[in-house]
DNA sequence: TAGATTGTTAATCGATTAACAATC
DNA sequence: TAGATTGTTAATCGATTAACAATC
C-alpha cells in the first residue's frame, strides 16, 4: 500500500459520506460519531475511521465528529467545492436529462457548452447552456476551454468523439454510452456509467 | 465464503464478460482463452479463470472457451436469457431516454407500462408503452403485474413510490433518484444509478 | 473524574495472483 | 507427440474488522 494512496475501495464511499454529512448539516446535527455514521451507511464504525485516517484527523475523542467541518474536509477532498468547467456532448433524451435535471453546481461543476448534430438544436439553449455544432468543438475548446466532457451520444460516433475531446486536453469523461473507451494513449480520467451493467446486475440478482 | 455463494466483485465482472463474449461473437471469433479474455477487458488470466470456474466448468485444457457456448452459460446466468416484466415510474427526460433508447430486450427486460403524473402524458404511448396515471399503479399491477420498478422519479416522492411498488412485490429496483431507499422490510433487491456518486468519483479523479 | 469516542495497531477475512498437474 | 490452456491449489496481497491505549 503506497504511502499517500488512496484505495478505489475508499473513493468509493467518498460520496456517501459526502452525501449523509450533507443531509446531517441540513437537519441542523452538529456532532456524529464513527458509530452513528456507520449506522445510517450500513458500514462499521471500524471502517469510517480507517477511511477517515487516510485524509488526517478530523475527529476528537470523547465527542466524535464536527458535522459542518467533516463535510467541508469531505468536500475539499472530493473536489466538488472546486469549479470544473463541463461541456455536455450529444443532447438527446439523456443529454437533455441532465441540462434540465441535474445541479451539476452541487458537485463541483459548471456546464459552459453542450454540442450537438443536429441542426434544428444547433444554436437555441437549454435552460442556460448554448448547444453548438459538435464540428465546432475545437473551435468552442479555444474560446472556452473545459476540463471534462460528457459524452450522451449514440453508439457509433462514440469513440471518435472520446478522442477528439481527449486530444483537446479535457482531463476527465464522464461516459455514459455503454461503450468501454480506449483512451490509453491520453492520459484522462473516465468515469462509466454503463446502464447496461447495471441492469445486468439486477437481472441477476433477481434471478437468484 | 459460502458454498453456492458468488461475491460481490465477481458479480460486478459478469456484464462485461458478457459484452466482451458478444462483441466476440458478433466478430465471428469461434474461441478465446482466458488469456486473450483478460488482455481485453483488463483483468487477469487466472481471475478468468477463478470466476468461471465459481460457475462451473466450461473450457477445454490446450484450446479455451468456445465463444457462443460460453457466451450462454454467462446469458443464463446473468439471466439476461429470460424475460423479465419492467414498468417505468416517471416520464420526465430520463424516463423518456429509457423507453426510447435503451434496448431492454437485449438484457433480459421487457417493458410493460409507463406511469407518470401529468395529466398530458397519461394515456399517450412512448413507443409501444402505454403510459399509465401513477395512481393506478397498484390497479395497473393486478392487470398485468410486473417483477421490476425504474424509479424516474423527483427526490420527492421517491421513497413513498418505492415502498409502493415494493409493497406490490416487485422483485427489484432500479433507482435512478440519487437517494438511498430504505426498504428493509421488504424482500426486494434494489440497484443504484446515482449519477451524483459517479461525477463526484471522477471529480476526485480529476483533482488529485 | 467517568464515559465516550477517536486514531491506530494487530488480527482476520476475502479477493487476486502465481504455479502447476491434468489433459485436450 | 508437443504445445497450449484449463481448473484448482497454494501464496500473496489488500481490505475489513476487532481491540485498545490515548485523550477529550
Amino acid at each position: 500500500m503506497r504511502e499517500g494512496h488512496i484505495s478505489k475501495s475508499v473513493i468509493r464511499r467518498l460520496p456517501r459520506y459526502y452525501r449523509c454529512l450533507r443531509d446531517l448539516e441540513k437537519d441542523g446535527t452538529a456532532r456524529v460519531s464513527s458509530d452513528v455514521l456507520a449506522k445510517s451507511l450500513g458500514f462499521t464504525a471500524s471502517q469510517v475511521r480507517q477511511d477517515f485516517s487516510n485524509f488526517g484527523e478530523f475527529g476528537q475523542q470523547g465527542y466524535g465528529y464536527n458535522v459542518s467541518s467533516l463535510l467541508s474536509e469531505i468536500a475539499s477532498i472530493i473536489g466538488v467545492n472546486r469549479k470544473h468547467r463541463a461541456v455536455i456532448i450529444g443532447v438527446g433524451n439523456l443529454g437533455r436529462a441532465l441540462l434540465n435535471n441535474f445541479k451539476f453546481k452541487n458537485y463541483g461543476f459548471e456546464l459552459v457548452a453542450a454540442f450537438d448534430t443536429n441542426k434544428e438544436l444547433i444554436g437555441t439553449k437549454v435552460g442556460e447552456v448554448d448547444i453548438l455544432d459538435i464540428a465546432d468543438m475545437e473551435k468552442g475548446y479555444d474560446e472556452n476551454p473545459f476540463e471534462v466532457a460528457i459524452l450522451c451520444v449514440p453508439k457509433v460516433c462514440v469513440q471518435d468523439v472520446a478522442k477528439r475531446a481527449a486530444g483537446l486536453g479535457v482531463n476527465g469523461i464522464w461516459n455514459f454510452t455503454n461503450i468501454d473507451l480506449d483512451l490509453d494513449e491520453f492520459d484522462v480520467v473516465v468515469e462509466n456509467v454503463h446502464f447496461a451493467d447495471s441492469l445486468m446486475r439486477l437481472c441477476y440478482g433477481i434471478s437468484e
